[in-house]
RNA sequence: GCGGGGGUGCCGGAGUGGUCAAACGGGACAGGCUUAGGACCUGUUGGCUUAGUGCCUCCGAGGGUUCGAAUCCCUUCCCCCGCACCA
């Protein structure tokens, strides 16, 4: 009953304790740099120390492990490093609310998660740990932030910045989503702050670019980048306003629509909106600024209802020289572009609406192939120009060219580029994150902090309930001597973003004690690029565009050399439980060591990879994981089972095996060439997939009478190979129950060999496939011109092996040539009938033998035939009378199906 | 709106031109083993027929290409995900 039941799970759990402290003490995880082997870094994104791992971690780590084990089995020299991403804000949030230290609280956290990870029986190196929050790493953060500052990538600048109301802090870009903070989805408000930016839009062209290089990077990742960095090339051109001598620059990508335009929009935070109003229109346009300042960008752009003010004052079309009023509007954005546009209703469906509502013409000048009459809506696509002055006729892309080459030519404006990509703003108000390491000095100003006096620590006499930054209640850490004249100066008490830190770990696991800088040169030229990197979507334009932006930076400084750090990238689909992400309100959680604790870390490991391929959202099921379960424990007594009668350790495959040999020793081939060719793709559900029906294969063929010793060892211990990197404990246990004294962890992965596959027990797919490749590859030697008729006889011996290897499965005759039947069975026309043998003629190596008809057209045929096979294995053999074709092909069979051609059309 | 990805059997999920009525798992049904079983083993699991087989229907819907399509092309409907007034 269920003793025998939790007994099984009791062996399941101590296997695996056993082997994970042999893993440990024996090292075998340890990596070096070896010049001689190949390296393969495989990374997965380092967790934040929250209390507990969740199953996406679950996920993440089962994936990264099995193609860590997967990669080293195969003779890689595998660098597979964990660390955690320690700095942020929930610990502080512990502190406020728990009294708890953060750096006690993230550290407990850290202990409970390596717990964790250790269960599952994961294969880091665990000497490489690299933690963001000790000294050791953040004196780094600090070094690199000085030496960005010394080449002008950082500077400090008060601009409007996106404020979390509820972390109290300011936010990048990046980090705010639909107006939210990413982290706990308060709504951003808008400060004007003095603040610390990144340059990242020094890089925006090549981040751009080089996402070309990234074959192996998702696409949607590629185009959320694409779109996030929002490059457009167009023009700036002056727009003068009549009776004043200021311009008005507008920003746009289609210079080809100018002669539609029929107003001009400035933003309300344009600094001409006002001045340029005139003194009758002043106060309307006044209190729509203000009404529209007051707005959040959230709100402002949610709303979407389109709404301006007149100015009262017209902007001269420089090519048409026709008056064109200025408005004041709200869709019109300052940070982007000039902050001013031209509109032209009919050719842009913002423009379009706000033209319609204020009952401003609309003139249009570029038509399609077929013009439709009256526009109904704006038309944004290309075409021809007309009532555009000598362009007109040009289509559009001619015409941009030459309009931007008439503006340039005019000292009007220039060809110009922008980016929707800011700054990446990296001051934070926190206590829990690296110190940004410079003084203000009254004398002095901003000063960075001496290299030797790296780093600057975070202080401990701090205050967390006073609502602030904390650390601006630390008067030891506030007061400090200038740099530079060693006078009276204050500490910066801003903290970095903690994505400053996840910028570069995955280089510091590669000399993750280095004293002298962040990492050592060699090692880092060593290791890297990251060859597989995997981790969730959510850090698609965040952490990604960071981490590619600061090593093309810290190449730039001379510290690499190379241009992206992730060669090839997974992002693995979320955990879902009932169709809703697992969470704690909806009740629906699945805990990871619960799991664990019952079925243990293969079973766990091996669900979550078999149940969805792994950029796919995974529904957690039960049933499934008792499933995975049962088939473990099915593996597991059939090593058990099989080693009480049996020692395999050592396995005599016979050079020519016999047949029942011969059958799971193929089928073993096969199985090694499909789970090596899955897991190379990531995979990794087909592969286990694979090894499951494998598995049953073993099973069937031990239980048969005539079961063939040496060929069973050989599939068991194969299976046990393919088994490791998925389920590595039960494969160790099998492994050492078969005798082996090494580590299956370190035993090589086997290779596929084709010459053990025996043809006479290919699968039904390679057969049939081979199938209709030989029958073309007569049908054109032999010079039928028509077939009339193909008959393939398999013999029954033969039919009986391939029926055991598909698993009971009888294949029918209906099976074998149905697949030409109709191409013959009517009037096929030569031609179609030669464009299908033109199609499948590839190798007809594998041809044995032609049985031909008895009569004239089989002689004619045979002759044909003759010497157009290179191999001599191929036997031509004409029909004797009287015998069946069934019998004839078992009578003379040949290991492979015979091929009976009967008949062939002439002409 | 733009961009990315999808729609397959009771369910999850394979399958990208001929092994396909469709891998693998779950579930369901039947049988075996058992005192019993939620444990294990075997078989069945689109329909109709025969049970050696044959036929029909099927991979969101409708067309097309092809000797042949779940797979390629077009149209259309639906779903998910990103960005969202970026000029």
């Amino acid at each position: 009953m269920s003793d025998e039941k939790e007994n099984n799970r009791g062996v399941f759990l101590e296997i695996e304790e056993k082997w994970q402290e042999r893993w440990e003490s024996s090292g075998i995880f340890r990596t070096e740099i070896d010049d001689k082997r190949e390296k393969f870094y495989c990374l997965e994104m380092f967790p934040y120390p929250s209390s507990k791992l969740h199953m996406g971690h679950l996920r993440n780590y089962s994936i990264g492990d099995a193609l860590a084990r997967f990669k080293r089995m195969q003779g890689f020299n595998v660098l597979y490093p964990m660390g955690y991403d320690a700095f942020g804000l929930p610990a502080e949030n512990a502190a406020m609310k728990h009294g708890i230290k953060p750096h006690k609280w993230t550290f407990d956290n850290i202990k409970t998660i390596k717990g964790q990870q250790k269960r599952m029986g994961l294969s880091y190196d665990w000497g490489r740990e690299v933690i963001t929050c000790r000294e050791d790493y953040y004196k780094w953060n600090q070094w690199i932030f000085l030496k960005l500052l010394e080449k002008g990538l950082v500077y400090k600048k008060e601009a409007p910045v996106n404020w979390c109301p509820k972390c109290r802090t300011v936010l990048a870009n990046e980090q705010v989503h639909e107006g939210k903070c990413w982290r706990c989805s308060s709504p951003i408000e808008e400060k004007k702050l003095s603040q610390w930016f990144i340059k990242i839009t020094a890089y925006a062209d090549e981040l751009l670019e080089d996402l070309k290089k990234l074959k192996d990077w998702p696409e949607r990742v590629k185009v959320m980048q694409e779109n996030w960095i929002g490059k457009s090339s167009g023009v700036e051109i002056n727009f003068p306003v009549k009776g004043k001598k200021e311009n008005i620059r507008i920003f746009t990508t289609r210079p080809d629509t100018i002669y539609g335009v029929t107003f001009m929009v400035l933003s309300p935070e344009h600094p001409l909106a006002l001045s340029l109003t005139t003194d009758e229109r002043k106060d309307e346009v006044k209190r729509f600024i203000e009404k529209v300042k007051k707005e959040t960008t959230k709100e402002r752009t949610e709303g979407k209802e389109k709404e301006g003010v007149f100015t009262g004052a017209y902007a001269i079309n420089p090519l048409t020289n026709e008056d064109i009023p200025i408005f004041i509007a709200n869709f019109v954005l300052y940070s982007y572009g000039t902050g001013a546009v031209m509109a032209v209703p009919a050719h842009d469906s913002r423009d379009f609406d706000f033209a319609k509502k204020y009952g401003i013409g609309i003139k249009q000048v570029i038509y399609p192939e077929e013009s439709k009459g009256e526009l109904k809506e704006a038309f944004e696509g290309e075409g021809t120009l007309k009532n555009s002055g000598e362009f007109t006729g040009m289509k559009s892309s001619e015409a941009i060219n030459k309009i931007i080459d008439r503006i340039e030519s005019m000292g009007i404006g220039k060809r110009a580029v922008h980016y929707k990509l800011r700054d990446w703003l990296i001051s934070r108000q926190r206590y829990w994150g690296t110190p940004i390491p410079v003084v203000y000095c009254d004398k002095c100003g901003i000063v960075p902090v001496k290299e030797e006096e790296l780093p600057v620590k975070l202080p401990e006499d701090v205050n967390f309930s006073e609502g602030g930054n904390p650390l601006e209640t630390s008067s030891l850490f506030i007061s400090t001597k200038c740099p530079v004249c060693g006078g009276d100066a204050r500490r910066e008490t801003d903290t970095m973003d903690t994505f400053f830190d996840s910028s570069w770990y995955f280089l510091r696991y590669c000399s993750p004690t280095e004293e002298a800088g962040p990492f050592r040169k060699d090692d880092v030229n060593y290791w890297m690029p990251v060859d597989q990197y995997i981790g969730g979507i959510e850090h698609a334009v965040m952490h990604l565009l960071y981490a590619r932006f600061f090593t093309k930076a810290l190449r730039d400084l001379g510290m690499l050399n190379f241009d992206e750090p992730f060669t090839k990238l997974l992002t693995q689909g979320m955990v879902v439980k009932d169709g809703a992400k697992m969470s704690k309100s909806l009740g629906n959680v699945v805990d990871p060591d619960e799991i664990i604790n019952v079925y243990g870390a293969d079973t766990a490991r091996m669900f979550i990879l078999f149940t969805a391929s792994p950029e796919k959202e995974l529904e957690w099921s039960d049933r499934g994981v008792k499933g995975m379960f049962r088939f473990l424990r099915r593996v597991y007594s059939l090593f058990k089972g099989y080693s009480e009668t049996h020692s395999c350790l050592e396995t005599h495959l016979n050079k020519n095996p016999g047949f029942n040999e011969s059958y799971i020793v193929s089928r073993t081939n096969l199985a090694i060439k499909r789970v090596t060719d899955f897991i190379s793709g990531s995979r990794f559900n087909l592969a286990i997939g694979e090894i499951m029906a494998f598995t049953g294969e073993i099973g069937n063929f031990v239980n048969e009478e005539n079961k063939a010793e040496g060929a069973v060892c050989y599939a068991l211990r194969n299976l046990a190979l393919l088994l490791a990197p998925f389920a590595p404990h039960l494969a160790e246990e099998a492994w050492s129950i078969m005798g082996n004294d090494a580590f299956i962890s370190t035993a090589e992965w086997p290779e596929y060999k084709e010459e053990l596959v025996n043809e006479k027990v290919m699968f039904k797919r390679e057969m049939v496939r081979n199938l209709v490749e030989d029958i073309n590859k007569v049908v054109e030697l032999s010079g039928i011109k028509k077939p009339e008729k193909i008959r393939i006889i398999i013999a029954d011996e033969w039919k009986r092996r391939v029926a055991r290897a598909i698993r009971g499965m009888e294949l029918s005759k209906k099976n074998m040539h149905v697949i030409m039947k109709k191409a013959l069975k009517e009037n096929v026309e030569p031609e179609a009938a030669a464009r299908l043998v033109q199609k499948y003629i590839k190798d007809p190596s594998r041809l044995h033998k032609i049985i031909l008809s008895s009569d004239e057209e089989g002689e004619t045929i045979k002759e044909n035939l003759q010497g157009k096979f290179e191999r001599d294995k191929v036997e031509l053999v004409i029909e004797k009378e009287g015998e069946s074709g069934e019998k004839k092909a078992a009578g003379s069979l040949p290991g492979k199906p015979a091929i009976i051609i009967e008949g062939g059309g002439k002409n």
